[in-house]
RNA sequence: GGCGGCAUAGCCAAGUGGUAAGGCAGAGGUUUGCAAAACCUUUAUUCCUCGGUUCAAAUCCGGGUGCCGCCUCCA
């Protein structure tokens, strides 16, 4: 049984699915007008921590992630750049995938972008306005949130109750009410534009997401997620025009990741105290070690930036995999009948955590308890191939949703190692130990550390 | 001003009524040609503070203090 914290209520609910076996999730995407930095990226962790748990439990995953590739800020970077819009949001959608890839991020079954889908947009626009939920202003449609009753549950934002003195651009907007907002913007300029049945112009940023959400997942679906700085407006938005435009429930679970914070408070752009995923590995630090830290406190916790806390986390992946690399080179001898225990009171307490909200912190504490165990077990006495099999395969399962085990070394065996290696077992039997070391340091600096065991030497890549 | 969240060891971080997981760092040991790594052992009488409820509280309730998020584009 799966719980997860529903946003909708404040609480933790069990989850449950419309259709048996079948989850339909829609996760917010990047609007691709820079790099998306690592904060965004840890909500992004989340959601393949997400994806990658149901996969684990049996359900079959559709998942959307949107591109956002026209709204204000895309407009104007392409503008600034020389760009037309489509060539500018393709560079950075470019980025944006390769990052997913480093971070071990599963794809998504769709990835759609704001700019194909007008039509549907469009569509929504046009039941929303015969159904009275829409005014027009300049040639802009709005939307009537006092039309919604419903409209503030999910972020419990009382709508009278807006700070006094909050400044708005007046200038830029034309609405009745200043929580009210746009569907379809007019023309402006040489802006990028459509033309279509609502006039030439182009859609609000909030409109997208409902569109291309129900056009692939259905006008109701199971869960949505995001940061929870997009729990209000947008997803209020999102739920407002949905429900007005279906007379249906959007969505049944919503989830919210926290956010990287950094001393200056959290990550953002328009703060300036952003760090991206290759400045990351420009420190050195491994896409391994970046993931381990994106999902080592749980999403729902702000999670605080620090290269020491990242340091820690390389540390703690080159652990794992170094636990791997001895079990799979173990030289099997007789049974050990503790293994399967153990193996079973790591899978409980693995998909306990999971279960329980995906407490990815408690999973990674089982997972070291059941290394410690293994280890204490190997120390004094030996285990078959059969036990040998079943932690490695428990290795893999845990794997499926963590990701931070590093490729195996023997499918990136080095002829050249092997062979200095041997070189090396020459030289400290000749008792040459100036050779030896030398060729120690040399594949130290190769990031190749070798480990003198009874049973030979052993290498393990250090990133 | 309104709404919400958080406060656990040197650092990071689980734990929501039954007597403090785990990682990193530190200490001791095993091992080693010497190392490094690895492995083992160990490290919070106590969970911001003050009161209350209870046989029992880090966990529930009330007051206080501090930090953060949202209320405006934002993962």
């Amino acid at each position: 049984m799966i719980k997860f914290y529903n946003t909708l209520h404040n609480k933790k609910e069990e989850f449950y699915e419309r259709e048996k076996g079948l989850v339909k999730m829609y996760t917010c995407g990047p609007t691709v007008y820079n790099f998306a930095h690592i904060g965004n990226f840890r909500t992004y962790v989340f959601e393949d921590l997400l994806r990658r748990y149901l996969k684990y439990k049996g359900y079959k995953v559709i998942q959307v992630m949107n591109i956002t590739d026209v709204e204000d800020k895309t407009i104007r970077e392409a503008k600034k750049a020389g760009l037309s819009l489509e060539a500018y949001t393709k560079k950075y959608e470019k980025f944006f995938f390769e990052d997913l890839d480093i971070l071990g991020i599963e794809r998504a079954e769709y990835y759609p972008r704001a700019t194909e889908h007008i039509d549907q947009m469009v569509v929504i626009i046009k039941k929303l306005r015969e159904q009275g939920f829409t005014y027009e202003s300049e040639g802009s449609i709005y939307f009537d949130i006092s039309k919604f009753e419903k409209y503030g549950k999910l972020s419990n934002i009382e709508i009278n109750e807006t700070k006094s003195g909050l400044r708005y651009d007046t200038d830029e907007y034309e609405k009745e009410d200043v929580r009210d907002f746009v569907l379809w913007k007019a023309k402006k300029g040489d802006e990028p534009s459509w033309n279509t049945e609502l006039g030439v112009g182009r859609p609000g940023w909030h409109i997208e997401c409902s569109a291309m959400s129900m056009h692939y997942l259905g006008e109701s679906f199971d869960i949505h997620t995001g940061g929870v700085d997009n729990m209000f407006p947008h997803h209020e938005n999102e739920i407002a025009q949905s429900e007005c435009c279906t007379g249906k429930k959007f969505v049944n679970f919503w989830l919210h990741s926290a956010h990287l914070t950094l001393k200056e408070g959290k990550m953002s752009k328009s703060i300036g105290n952003i760090l991206n995923v290759r400045q990351i590995l420009e420190k050195g630090f491994s896409k391994e070690a970046l993931r381990y830290f994106l999902l080592s406190a749980h999403y729902k916790s702000p999670l605080a930036y620090s290269e020491e806390a990242l340091e820690a986390a390389e540390k703690a992946v080159t652990h794992v995999n170094y636990f791997r690399d001895f079990i799979d080179d173990f030289k099997v001898g007789s049974e050990n009948k503790k293994i399967a225990a153990h193996i079973q009171e790591g899978k409980k307490g693995f998909e306990d955590n999971f279960d329980d909200d995906l407490n990815s912190a408690g999973a990674l504490g089982v997972l070291f308890i059941f290394i410690r165990n293994i280890n204490k077990e190997l120390s004094n006495s030996s285990m078959n191939a059969q036990n040998k099999t079943e932690i490695l395969n428990f290795l893999q399962s845990v794997n499926r949703v963590l990701g931070v085990l590093r490729e195996n070394k023997k499918d990136l065996l080095d002829k050249d190692i092997e062979e200095l290696i041997h070189k090396r077992e020459e030289a400290r039997k000749n008792k040459d130990f100036s050779l030896s070391d030398t060729i120690r340091n040399d594949l130290l600096s190769k990031g190749i550390e070798l480990e003198d065991r009874k049973d030979g030497t052993r290498w393990i890549r250090k990133k």
